[in-house]
This record gives C-alpha cells, structure tokens and sequence, in this order.
DNA sequence: TGTACATCAGTGAACGCGCGTTCACTGATGTAC
DNA sequence: TGTACATCAGTGAACGCGCGTTCACTGATGTAC
C-alpha cells in the first residue's frame, strides 16, 4: 500500500467513524425517547456536531434512522448466533427468556423495532437488508425449535413465538399502574407461559 | 320535566352532540394515519369547525384522544360480550380470529391501542377506566378458556392469548413487501396456529 | 521550496412550515324586571 | 311586551415554538507545478 493510499484510506476511516458516532448519538437517545421525538437536532447536540453536518453523512433523517435499526440488528442477531453456537441444546424457554430480557434491557433496540413495524414505511431498496435480518434472527428460534424435537413448519412456530413474544412485551412494558419490577416480573411469567405451549 | 329543565336538557344534549362529533372526526382520522400524526386543525377540518371550538369541549389534545380511545375500547368491549352471550359454546380459536380480523378491520382503534400501549404515559385519573376496559375484554377471552376445559390460571391464558395476539397484528400487519391479502392470511395462519397451542 | 488552487469537513444562521394553544371578538339566545 | 344584560357557542388570526433541511461561508489540508 503506497503512502498516498494509505492517506485515502485513513480518510476514509476517518469519515465512517464520524458516521458510526452520528448513529450511535441517535441510538443512545432512542435508549430514552420513541424513535419519532428525536430530532436532527437532538442528534446533533449528542453526538457534539451542527445540524447540518448530518447532512453530509447522511440523504436524510429516515436514512440514518434506518441505518441505525441496521446497526442495531446485527448487535442482537450477533448476540443469538453467538448464543446458539456455544449453546448446542439451547431450549425454546432459554430462547424465549433471552429475547424479552434483549428488548427490556436494550429500549433502544426496542424503540427502533416498534417504530419500523407501525410508523413507518421502509423504502424498498432496504426491504431486502431487512428481511434478510429477520431470518437470521428467526433461525436461532428455529434451533431451538430443532432442539427440542420438532420437525414440522419449523419456521411457523419461529414467527408465531416471535410475534407473540413482541406482543407480550409491547402489551405490558408500559401497563399503567405498575412498577418497574412488577412488569418485568409479569412479562417473564408470560413468556415462560407462552413457551411451555410451543412445545 | 318543566319547560325550563327540558330546554336545559337539549341543551346539554347538543353539547354532548358536538362532543361526539368531534371524537368521531378524530377517529375518523385514526383509521388512515398514526395517531400522533392526526392534529387539531385536521380534526377540527373534518368535523367543519374551528380548532379553537375543540378547546371549549376538551381540555388539550391528549384528553381528546384518551376519550376517542375509550370510546371505541367501549365498542370492542360491546362486541365481545355480545359475541360470548350469543354464543355458549365459544371457543379460543374464534376469540382468536374474531380478535385479530378487528383488529385488521378497525385501523383506528388498532392505532389508539398501540399509540397508548408505546407512546402514551397515561394520566392516573383515567388509568381506572383503562383497566376496568382491559378486565372486561379479557373476560370474554376467559369464557373461551372456560369452555375448552381448562381451570387453572384462567386470566393467565387470556393475558397470554391477548398479548400474543397483539403481537402477530403488529408484527406482520405492515410487513415490507407482502401484499394486503398475503399479510392477512399470515396473520390469520399464525393466530390459529397459536390458538391451538394453547388448548 | 514556494505558491496557486482544489477539496472537503464543518458551521451558524436562516427558510418555510406545521404544530398546540390562546386571544379578542361576534352574534345568537335566554333571563330578569 | 319591551329592554337591558348575561351566557355561551363559535371563530379567524395570532403567538411562540420546534422541526427538517438548506445556504453561504470558513478554514484546514492536500495537490500540481
């Protein structure tokens, strides 16, 4: 690698960290805020840049909105993968009980999830990146599903324990009246309920 | 009724008219866009008034949509109980079928259930009526339980079967690149493959 | 080595807009005497 | 019956604000000769 190459590379480097920074101030306030109360200028404030600058990173605010639900994504579907590689007889419950912990631990994550499935419509050139995270997220569920002995429309049971388990967590997360503590206590008792059925 | 308190009467009734007038026109709105989407002047516009008249019915915009909300959570309420009073034999598949298709068929109260489920803290004085709404839902969800047979942990299911149930809706209802039909039958696939789980 | 020029990250201020809400007012209707 | 007053539904215009985005600019750095 000659020096002026090397040069374009570390600017290279330099642009895509400046990027990187940009999302993750957005995701740290998704962490605290629905997706739809941040604004450029939150995001700006954050991550200690102009308004504009954004701009020069990114065509827009749903762009870079994506491009964080992206980034996010592979965090967690790393964060299963991994877990079904070390754990060879990983079970439905342990699945289960790792995915509602994910999204009460990780509001960001969260907050981006429900903001793609009800406010917004994705372009059509990320349906695919889209897509293709949804299956290798729901592939680990399907291991589980192999674990534990089933052999018939696999990836039936992965989105129907998927969708229910979203469900539960959407419907009592915030259940007015409750404390922290309770809600987190019933939404795991319903998701062990939930699991033990899929069996 | 003397004259005086008749006139008083119609009075209050045309008060309350105009009230309903305009939670009409809001939900009216709620069955195209998000509710946080839908503003006073696009209320006031569908109802033909002026923005500030909805001031002199409803304290500010989150009362107003509170009330819409409890007002068709009363309609949903009304056809579940009828549906189990007309039929003694319900079973847990057609709560299941007949949950989600009103779902899919009533955007508007779809979209107030998940704005408050996601977007709202809901003020304490009405978190009563939600509840007591909440209760008498998933009451008509217990009958099924009931009558399949089942005794233990009754409301458990029903809290199961209703945030499950939930969670197939939002989950696939918008999913990226499936058509409207393609979406519904998954949906319907999904809740009846989960009802079955649960007998 | 020095100089003229190009590139590009970065910015503060502004544009134009829509929002929730309030204000000051009109005019119809009912009431008291 | 007539008149003065109170009540209240209803309104158009405005207030103050925050938004996404763009503009015109600065200044640092790299490049060509």
């Amino acid at each position: 690698m000659d020096k002026t190459s090397s040069l374009s590379e570390l600017k290279k480097q330099e642009r895509e960290a400046r990027r990187q920074l940009i999302l993750q101030a957005a995701i740290d306030l998704f962490s605290t805020q629905s997706v739809s109360n941040v604004s450029i200028r939150d995001i700006a404030k954050k991550a200690g840049i102009s308004p504009a600058l954004i701009y020069r990173h990114f065509e827009d605010r749903d762009e870079l909105f994506v491009e964080a639900f992206l980034k996010q994504s592979e965090r967690i579907i790393t964060t299963f993968e991994e877990m079904a590689l070390k754990n060879k007889t990983l079970t439905i419950e342990e699945v289960g009980q790792s995915f509602v912990s994910y999204l009460l631990d990780n509001e960001d994550f969260f907050q981006m999830m429900t903001h793609f499935m009800l406010d917004s419509v994705l372009k059509e050139e990320v349906t695919g990146d889209f897509n293709d995270n949804m299956r290798r997220l729901l592939t680990t569920f399907d291991t589980s599903f192999c674990n534990s002995g089933i052999e018939d429309s696999i990836r039936l049971h992965s989105q129907a324990l998927f969708s229910a388990l979203n469900g539960v967590v959407i419907t009592y997360r915030n259940y007015p009246g409750r404390s922290k503590e309770e809600t987190r206590k019933h939404v795991i008792n319903l998701t062990n309920f939930i699991c033990s059925k899929f069996k």
